[in-house]
RNA sequence: UGCCCGGUGGUGUAGCGGUAGCACGUCAGCCUUUGGAGCUGUAAGCCCUGGUUCGAACCCAGGCCGGGCAGCCA
């Protein structure tokens, strides 16, 4: 009755936890459980990262004696940097997971990744090459065509760890020799054709300085360091599934312990973008203001828009593990976030487009004291005092001169409560005489009311969030939308996809009227402005007394629904 | 035109020869001092064609469709 199993049938088994286990049962890796997440440090994780992290930590955790190790991917120096792995750390650490003492680095096998090399070519199975990048290319034949040997593939092997040694020596150029296996130059993989294993760079790698000038290659380096390492499985999206059989001949070749590798799909959502590439282009082209941009797909992005580690966990849990690849809709990792925050997020009244209202038959100068619920979810949360006075700020949205059928909210000569408050009727709507545009509205109070219902029981359809005009804070309020307009980038496989970014993904309101008690709100915490979303203050921009809020997801609106319904159906 | 991988409601995911389930989304109703939340219900699916079998989403064959692969990137 301890087993997993039996105490929760929700334990979703995808195929590669089902793997996992089935090698404990055949005892295949002696019953341990070794995973890594392994990311190059040369940009921003993102929530297609954090899939694999949950997956990877995940497995592991599942397993008495289970590790996950971080290793740092780190063979190409050009395109790394010690920023990029203190912000990998960074948000792995802020999904929830630890690696315990093992963090590693590629470059720390360095050594030993050349000794292997040394050895597969004394054993005949690597030979240095001297051919050009081009003609290396030219021989390798095309995805129909078998390619041709290298006229250097015959080198002795005494010639070849002379010029291998040499490599490292920096006896040569850039670019003048590489080191490949010797495999097969007429296999249908083109992964298997003599794979370069090896290339010289002169670059200052971040951790190994200038002792390397040559470098070792993904695939060589990866299957080696998992081997190193003694992961059990080696878990990794399906770009890789072709490079699997130069995985295995690699371990087979040096005769080292044989680490497994699985592929999954990896993950995409709609209406964003995921690729390195194209995130960068985002971030250099301006089109948003860093990585850490609030609407970026980054965990820096998503942690800065109000995301919580859980909500995300949750959502990689909700995705699943397979093998085809697909597109999840963002309506799933809102679903996340808004399932989170409606437990956790403390209410709070906030106006973000105010239409001012006055109450003629209030006392001036006096001020009430409502208690306002802080989370109608959670009583132990407790209560807030918040104040009323003769003149309150209302949401432009929540008045319309010419009320559409099905619209609950105020309107001329209509009665509806101010929440936690007291009910209110329009008496009288003042325009500007110029543009028309509403300006103030005069309304009334029943006296009765105070409190939010009255003693007669009557009813009202709208209830509506305000802030008491002499009380309010102003505070900018950023609502985010899509980065990208339509779901997915369709054919714009050019660099073109730019055209395609939803030009409204930003709005920023300057203007917003909050509750006084938000002006010491902490930087990064979660509120939900009732009625309206979950925001978080802004770790960037904020202020004292002065916070900027970002609106991580709106509430579901199903007015919205309805208007749109609306128009659309004609009446 | 080579090799590899995949195809279950709109989306994602279970099912491993025995009535196709779950989640998100949709729609409807109930409830409501958030048009939130919650509750109830609805519609919607095994790529195709054969075969094996008492019985096929599952096994076999052939097709169709989608994805990946020709870095001295990872």
């Amino acid at each position: 009755m301890t087993s997993p199993e039996s105490t929760s049938e929700s334990t979703s088994t995808d195929f590669i936890r089902a793997i996992v286990q089935d090698d404990l049962e055949s005892n295949k890796y002696d019953g341990r459980v070794v995973t890594r997440f392994p990311p190059e440090p040369n940009g921003y994780l993102h929530i297609g990262h954090a899939k694999s992290i949950c997956l990877n930590f995940g497995v592991a955790s599942e397993y008495d004696g289970g590790v996950c190790h971080l290793r740092f991917d780190d063979t190409n120096p050009l395109r790394e940097d010690i920023e990029y792995i203190n912000s990998i750390q960074e948000d792995v650490r802020w999904l929830g997971f630890d690696w315990g003492s093992h963090l590693y680095y590629a470059s720390d096998y360095f050594d030993a990744l050349y000794s292997f090399a040394e050895q597969l070519i004394l054993d005949g199975r690597a030979y240095v090459d001297s051919l050009s990048a081009d003609e290396i290319r030219d021989y390798r034949g095309t995805l129909t065509e078998p390619g041709r040997e290298s006229p250097y593939r015959n080198r002795s092997a005494e010639e070849n760890l002379d010029l291998f040694r040499r490599m490292r020596d920096g006896e040569f150029e850039d670019g003048a020799h590489v080191l490949r296996t010797k495999i097969d130059m007429e296999s249908p993989n083109l992964n298997m054709r003599d794979p370069t294993i090896y290339r010289i760079r002169r670059a200052t790698h971040h951790r190994t300085g200038d002792k390397w000038c040559i470098y070792p290659m993904y695939d060589y380096a990866h299957a080696l360091s998992d081997s190193i390492e003694n992961i059990t499985h080696s878990l990794c999206t399906l770009e890789f599934e072709d490079h699997r059989p130069l995985y295995d001949w690699t371990l087979e070749a040096l005769d080292v312990y044989r680490s497994q590798q699985i592929e999954f799909a990896r993950l995409n959502l709609t209406n964003t973008v995921m690729s390195k590439r194209r995130l960068l282009q985002l971030v250099e082209g301006g089109y948003v203001s860093g990585w850490d941009d609030p609407r970026m797909p980054t965990i820096s992005g998503l942690r800065r828009r109000g995301y919580t580690p859980e909500a995300i966990r949750t959502f990689c849990e909700h995705v699943g593990i397979s093998k085809r690849d697909t597109v999840v809709n963002m309506a799933l990792l809102e679903h996340c976030i808004r399932e989170d925050l409606n437990l956790h997020a403390p209410r709070v009244m906030a106006v973000l487009n105010p239409l001012k209202v006055v109450i003629d038959n209030f006392p001036e100068g006096e001020v009430l004291e409502f208690d306002a619920v802080n989370n109608p979810e959670d009583p132990s949360m407790g209560s807030r005092k918040v104040p009323f006075s003769r003149e309150v700020y209302i949401e432009r949205d929540d008045f319309r001169e010419d009320p559409p059928s099905r619209f609950f909210r105020l309107a001329p000569g209509r009665e509806v409560r101010l929440r936690y408050a007291c009910y209110i009727t329009c008496q009288e709507v003042v325009k500007d005489p110029e543009t028309g545009e509403v300006i103030e509205l005069h309304c009334t109070y029943d006296p009765e009311s105070v409190g939010g219902s009255t003693p007669d029981g009557r009813r009202v359809r709208g209830t509506l969030h305000w802030v008491s005009a002499r009380h309010a804070l102003q505070a900018e309020v950023r609502l985010y939308d899509y980065l990208l307009r339509d779901a997915d980038e369709g054919d714009e496989d050019s660099r073109d996809f730019i055209s395609l970014l939803n030009p409204d993904s930003l709005q920023t309101l300057i203007d917003c009227k909050v509750e006084p008690g938000l002006a010491d709100a902490e930087l990064g915490s979660r509120y939900q402005f009732e009625r309206q979303g979950y925001f978080c203050v802004d770790t960037r921009d904020s202020g004292p007394g002065a916070p900027v809020f970002n609106r991580t997801v709106s509430l579901r609106d199903s007015w919205a629904r309805i208007e749109q319904s609306q128009s659309r159906g004609g009446s």
